[in-house]
Parts: structure tokens; sequence; C-alpha cells
DNA sequence: TCCTTGTAGTTGCATATACAACTTTACAAC
DNA sequence: GTTGTAAAGTTGTATATGCAACTACAAGGA
């Protein structure tokens, strides 16, 4: 960064986020025409459950960075739309353990589809050498900033 | 992408946004260490009219790629912090022109080097090459998406 | 001049976020 | 056992976003 600092200019688009607004609009335009009624942000705890059930809230914070006042109102959200399950450990009465419902269950491979769908659309005219590099530079930046 | 698509799992983290809120974030938490209230979209808003004043709304809303909703109430928070004002346009009554104050105005500097820290930061172990490719492939995600 | 159509901006409503303060429960030290 | 501390989750408050519906104004044509 050095010497790049000098151009930092060229580098502010980092922090508008204009390519993330960009990509979390058109994954939530692509859930809404085809027919899934959920926002960028739960799909990202829907993901989550998919790969493991029975999560508590702090790891889903963990796992999607984020505060965990934001997970309590996903999870009412996620609740009210009857895709997810709030179950008091008994283990550990401070606990909830999320699960899906069998709703949340079987949204999965319409989301996934949904999801690829906006990665091919946002990644056309991009050599796939050029992705890996900005998946990786965006990894280190998490790792670097939390 | 052709053949991404089959490791996309790899490149889902695109689209839940770590990276963005990870660098959002720490934009937020450096300008209130340096004493600066606001926020990092405001920030957005403030760099747009630091490169060139007047500009109307609607024109802050496509170079910050905002709907003009999410301007209407960024500029009534930024003009109740007393930062910018609203002149209505006298060659058309319908437009707003968005002028900074001089308290706007001398935030600059403060501003800038807290963005440079914060690029600086998230770009530790990075190389330059890296951070140009990312870049510009965040670039094209943004142009293939708006 | 009047009418139609388009544009700029605002408001209502639902959702999402950060931070601080709070409740409830767990657990370790004594 | 009692106490002190820490962890998980919730709630209040302020900010930000998207979409739809709305107002106000502009501009062109009949």
């Amino acid at each position: 960064m050095s010497d790049s600092i000098f151009q930092a200019k060229e580098f502010y688009d980092f922090l508008t986020g204009k390519a993330y607004t960009a990509i979390s609009r058109r994954l939530h335009k692509n859930f809404r025409e085809a027919g899934i009624d959920i926002t960028s942000e739960q799909w990202s705890i829907l993901y989550s459950l998919w790969e493991e059930e029975g999560l508590t809230q702090q790891e889903l914070a963990t796992r999607t960075f984020r505060e965990k006042t934001a997970i309590t109102r996903l999870i009412n959200n996620l609740e009210r739309s009857q895709l997810v399950i709030r179950v008091v450990d008994k283990a550990d009465r401070r606990t909830n353990l999320i699960y899906l419902t069998k709703a949340g269950r079987s949204l999965r491979e319409k989301c996934l589809a949904q999801a690829n769908k906006t990665l091919a659309e946002a990644l056309i005219h991009v050599k796939d050498d050029h992705v890996r590099i900005a998946k990786d530079t965006l990894k280190t930046v998490y790792e670097n900033l939390s």
C-alpha cells in the first residue's frame, strides 16, 4: 500500500461499497423474481443454517459478521416467515439453537440457483484468475479488519 | 465464470458483504476516534461534494449509487449536522442544489486522512497489483450490475 | 392557454444496522 | 451456598435502505 496511498482516490470506491450494494440489490431482485421472499441479509443466515443447523445466535453472529442485535431481529423476521425456529438449549438456558423449518430447508436449492445466477451476472467479463485474486484480497481485507 | 461456478461456494462471501461490512465499520470507527461525527454513508456524500459542489440530489444519487429516497434522508441528516445546505435552483424549482457549509468544507482533510488510514489498515499484506486487480474487478462487477 | 407526460424530491412503511443498557443464566472462587 | 463475573440474548434509540405512492414543477404539443 505504501505507494498506492498516493493514488488513494482510485481506491475510495472500496470505501463506498458500490460493488457490494450492486450485488446485494441484484441478489434480492433475483430472489424476488424467482418468487423467493427473503432479503439478502436473511440469505446469509439461511446459508449458514443450510451448512449446519442448531447454531446459536452468537455463532450466527460470528459466522455472518453481524452484531448479535442484528441477529436477534433477523431471526425474529425469519421466524415470522416460518423459515426457522428458536429452540432454547436445555443444557444452557441462555442460548437459543436455531433450526430450519421444512419450508426453510426446502428453499435451499432455489436460493443457491439464484445466488449462482447473481454471481454469474456479476462476473461477466472477469477472468477466472482475477476473480480468485479479488476474492482472496477481500478475504485478507476482512481478516485485517476483524 | 463458466468453470468457477462449480466452486461457487468459495465466492458466496462476495454475496454476504463481509469485507464491505468490515471496511465500513472500520471507517466509521476511525472517523469517531478522530472526533469526526459522520457515518460512512454520509462520507460518500461529502466526498462527492468535495469533488464538486452544487450537485442536485439526483446527481448525488447517481454518483453514490443510492436511491433518491436515501439521498433525501442523508441530506436531512447532514443538514441537521450543519455540514451541507439545500438551495432551491432558481432555474428549475424542482431541484435542490447541495452546497457544503464552511464546517462541511473544513472536514475534508481530516476525513481524507481517516479514509487513507482505513485503506492502509485494510490492505496490509496485499500486494499492489492484487489491490489493482481487486479494484478493477469490483468496478466491473458494479458496471455489470448497474 | 390547457393538457399530457416526465422529472425531482418527499413521505409512509418494512427491513437492517450499531451501540448502550438491560435481563437471565452459567460458572468459578471463596 | 453465596457472591462476583461473564456470556447470550433482548430492547430502545438513531441511522440507513428499498419500494410505492405522492406532490410540485417543467416542457412540449394541441
